[in-house]
DNA sequence: TATTGGCAGTCTAGTCAGTCGAGTGCTAAT
DNA sequence: ATTAGCACTCGACTGACTAGACTGCCAATA
């Protein structure tokens, strides 16, 4: 068990490392806080600390610095999350204030994180696996097209132009569109696809070719809702904070260029009972991040959890603010997607 | 006048530099070149390049550079342009195959042109200016709220939930609908506002309240297409040309992240005779670009010119290959567009 | 037993002098 | 107009040295 006073010694490190990018010493340590011991003593615990991996010297004789593990015991055992100041809560409420479409609501609020941390943040689109179908519509667009147009009950809209080839009439597409409409008007969208499968079979000749095609290409739609969408904000950010991550800024700029990476990325990540989720350095599986840390939140659409809020930024950053930032950008977005 | 010879020293100067990314001296120049004369003698061309500012010494004993000015005399009168190789034109046709929308046609392109160039490309969505209305579509979604679509003939769709209180019934919505549609049902975007303004008088009641409401969402779609957008791709090969821009990639990763500012840029810039519009360094109006050059070309969208496509790297690029393989993605992303 | 002061040792970062080599500008000769 | 040659400049590199910041350990102390 590691004793106390050692790991208010950690926590005095951590916060001092992270308000001045130095590797900390013992002596500085103790002038810049009341423990009520001398340099030699702290000197002690720090050797400890170092045993359990906790913190690390970059070098014989220089300070030290917290390792991947360090934080991880500060973010779960030492830090008090740091309520958010009333001049954050102020820009946070300007900033989600006005009405807004999903498209506007996300934009505004991953600006904000990434303004209010100054790290960069993400923002996932909601995941539509629990969202149902609000409307179908089939327009005709010219002579040998039909235009597919799905919309979701939040508010997403997805379209799709089918080629049918010339001869169809519109009789038959309102046909097939109430037929459609019937069949899964309101149905959760994972239910989609079983109940118009058969759909086609009640039509004859080229109307049955037509609606087959209409049909593969509506449950296309219905899928590419599980391919998901993260956007971002605050990239710039990067390269101020370049030297925090040792070296170069190119593999963490990589990694979040691809969607399909950060969806995995973000998809991995279970909240914990206290709201966030939190890699640190090598604890993500990707390489390219292992020396930033990625905090996710949930947010909520119109009643259940359904995406996910964070940011990423080098392994050291203010654990305590951006925890307590994330969380309470998550809140309001919930808020302001409820209504 | 400038002589012939000291304008082959100068595009000599600008191969090699942007090859080596090492200022390049008179020895070398004579090493890796088969002008008939001495070193002495292009040193002394070198001396007249200078004073006309088109080259350029870090410090007394150093290489040369080549300025801004060096690289615009190269673009406009030295350098040719580089035909694709063939795998490069292999790579477009692979790319650009298979069916897609809108949205997927612009974000393969865009990845084609940053991996091709390796710099970061964009592609900005179709003006719509001069697009016309294919099609409205009103849905009522909830007790109290109705959907408005608007989709127009390049495909894009985009909505607008209204919300219009308790009472309105499907028949109204039908014959607004109707009528709507009947009004401006292929009327090019910029008549949409004037043709529809005098609807609502035809209601009565709060008919025409509703119909209003739904009027003017609508023309705040319309006008949203004005408001254009941008997308990119290769941000991350900002950070392996670092030293390129002459210390920090932050001010071009600021520039760009902000959509406004990259519109203004992009249209700003009128296509020249020869496809392309170039800037290079300085010449950019915006000062966080000084040491970058933004290159784009115009691409047509079903038939009228539309859009802009381009790059965005350090004024040290290869002008030639970029220039054609600009040239080349718009080509075929017109192409792809027009059928 | 926990804490302390002190001391020796280690490592980095910075400075300074010296050398090397690439490259220039100039001049006189061709 | 071109060339060879020469003196000069300046950055890059090297090695030596120093100052400063730490650590680790040990013996003394409460």
């Amino acid at each position: 068990m590691i004793p106390e006073r050692s790991l208010e010694v950690l926590r005095a490190i951590v916060q001092d490392y992270i308000a001045s990018k130095e590797p900390v010493g013992s002596k500085s340590l103790v002038e810049r806080h009341a423990f009520g011991v001398s340099a030699a003593t702290i000197r002690n615990d720090m050797a400890l600390l170092e045993d359990e991996d906790l913190i690390h010297a970059p070098h014989t004789s220089a300070g030290r610095v917290p390792t991947d593990k360090g934080y991880r015991l500060f973010v779960d055992r030492l830090s008090e999350v740091k309520p958010l100041s009333n001049s954050e809560r102020l820009a946070i409420e300007n900033f989600m204030s006005g009405s807004a479409d999903l498209d506007e609501s996300l934009n505004r609020t991953v600006r904000l994180l990434s303004q209010l941390t100054n790290q960069v943040a993400m923002v996932q689109y909601p995941t539509l696996g629990k969202s149902s179908v609000r409307h179908i519509e089939l327009i005709p667009a010219a002579d040998t097209r039909v235009l597919v147009i799905l919309i979701t009950d939040n508010g997403r809209i997805q379209q799709q132009v089918v080629e049918l080839g010339p001869g169809f009439d519109e009789t038959f597409i309102a046909e097939l569109r109430a037929k459609l409409l019937s069949a899964i008007s309101g149905a959760a969208l994972t239910a989609v696809a079983e109940k118009i499968a058969s759909l086609p079979t009640s039509f004859s000749g080229e109307r049955s070719k037509w609606s087959k095609l209409i049909i593969s290409n509506l449950i296309a739609l219905v899928d590419e809702n599980r391919q998901e969408k993260v956007i971002l904000a605050g990239t710039s950010n990067l390269a101020k904070l370049e030297q925090d991550f040792q070296g170069s800024i190119s593999p963490v700029l990589e990694a979040i260029e691809e969607q399909v990476v950060l969806l995995k990325l973000i998809s991995e990540m279970q909240t914990e009972n206290n709201g966030v989720s939190l890699r640190i350095g090598r604890e993500n599986t990707l390489q390219e991040l292992s020396s930033a840390s990625v905090l996710v939140s949930e947010y909520e659409s119109e009643g259940s959890a359904v995406a996910k809020i964070g940011l990423i930024g080098p392994t050291r950053m203010d654990y305590s603010t951006n925890i307590s930032a994330v969380r309470a950008v998550a809140r309001y977005l919930s808020k302001s997607l409820g209504n």
